[in-house]
DNA sequence: CTGAAGACCTGCCTGC
DNA sequence: TGCAGGCAGGTCTTCA
């Protein structure tokens, strides 16, 4: 489900409602999601004091260096209600707090799977080690793209998703941002000049804004904490479009496979 | 080493 | 109406 832009959303919606709440009690309805689930019930007593992100991973960090770290996977979504409303279908964890509030999660596809760690040490872990930065911030930039990319035949599509190269950009922005850049999605990664790679990263931050300023993408099923879905889609100029005429030259926009993920894009200015 | 493909799991849509 | 097949926003593992 969820690129960077609907996890920061549901960060944002979390933060306000969490911090500073206190753990009353903790049920999960299954063993495992991806992976098993961690015993949550360390946090029984503690209290959430910030909800952070990292990549496409939300963290939660309590008190007593506890930080639990939640992929969404591709359906997974949190809301908050209170301890009585009933369970939803799919709603495979639950955390009730003093208040009376209560963090639910469901997952349709159980693709998601969450981790607890050190609020000191979680970039050690397995999950942080290796990625790439956080496309949002300076260090991420043309010259930076163009050296990873250097000798690499990979498609340039393969490494914009590549969580290693930069995190946080999935199937839908890696379309989306190669679409404005002009920039053919199986163009070998090594053959983009340097001119063209700081184009691109431009693009890439600015439609990730654009989509958290939106709310995120609703495609199917991504929901803010609110249950409102995210209104960025409608802005999509490629993505789901096959056959459609291109919003720029107007050629037919067309569909291919790489890596079993779709693609979309423009024949006429994409090169 | 790199890159491609399969696996995880469920639901929905399409076409026969 | 029923059913098979394809498809879905992520990531990890396996294989060539």
């Amino acid at each position: 489900m969820p690129e960077l832009p609907e996890v920061e959303v549901v960060r944002r919606g979390l933060e306000p409602l969490l911090s500073g709440r206190r753990v009353q009690s903790v049920h999960c309805a299954v063993p495992a999601l991806r992976y098993p689930l961690p015993d949550l019930g360390v946090l029984v007593g503690h209290t959430c004091q910030h909800i952070t992100r990292r990549a496409k991973y939300l963290q939660f960090e309590f008190d007593h260096d506890f930080l639990l770290a939640w992929h969404l996977g591709m359906t997974g979504q949190f809301h908050v209600l209170t301890s009585n409303a009933p369970k939803a279908k799919h709603e495979h964890v639950r955390i009730d707090f003093t208040d009376g509030s209560s963090l639910r999660y469901r997952d349709t596809r159980r693709f998601g799977y969450a981790g607890l760690m050190s609020v000191s040490d979680w970039q050690s872990h397995a999950w942080f080690r290796e990625l790439g930065p956080e496309p949002l911030l300076d260090v991420f930039d043309g010259e930076y793209l163009y050296e990873r990319c250097r000798n690499r035949k990979a498609p340039i599509k393969h490494v914009l998703m590549n969580a290693k190269a930069v995190v946080g950009v999935g199937n839908i922005y890696a379309s989306e941002a190669l679409f404005r850049a002009g920039i053919h999605p199986a163009c070998k990664a090594g053959r983009v000049s340097r001119k063209r790679m700081h184009i691109l990263v431009q693009h890439v931050k600015e439609i990730l804004c654009e989509a958290i300023d939106a709310g995120g993408s609703t495609i199917s099923d991504f929901v803010q904490v609110d249950g409102k879905p995210g209104y960025f889609a409608f802005g999509f100029q490629v993505y789901g479009r096959k056959g459609e005429a291109c919003p720029r030259c107007g050629h037919v926009i067309r569909r291919k496979v790489q890596a079993g993920r779709s693609t979309f894009y423009c024949p006429g200015c994409q090169h």
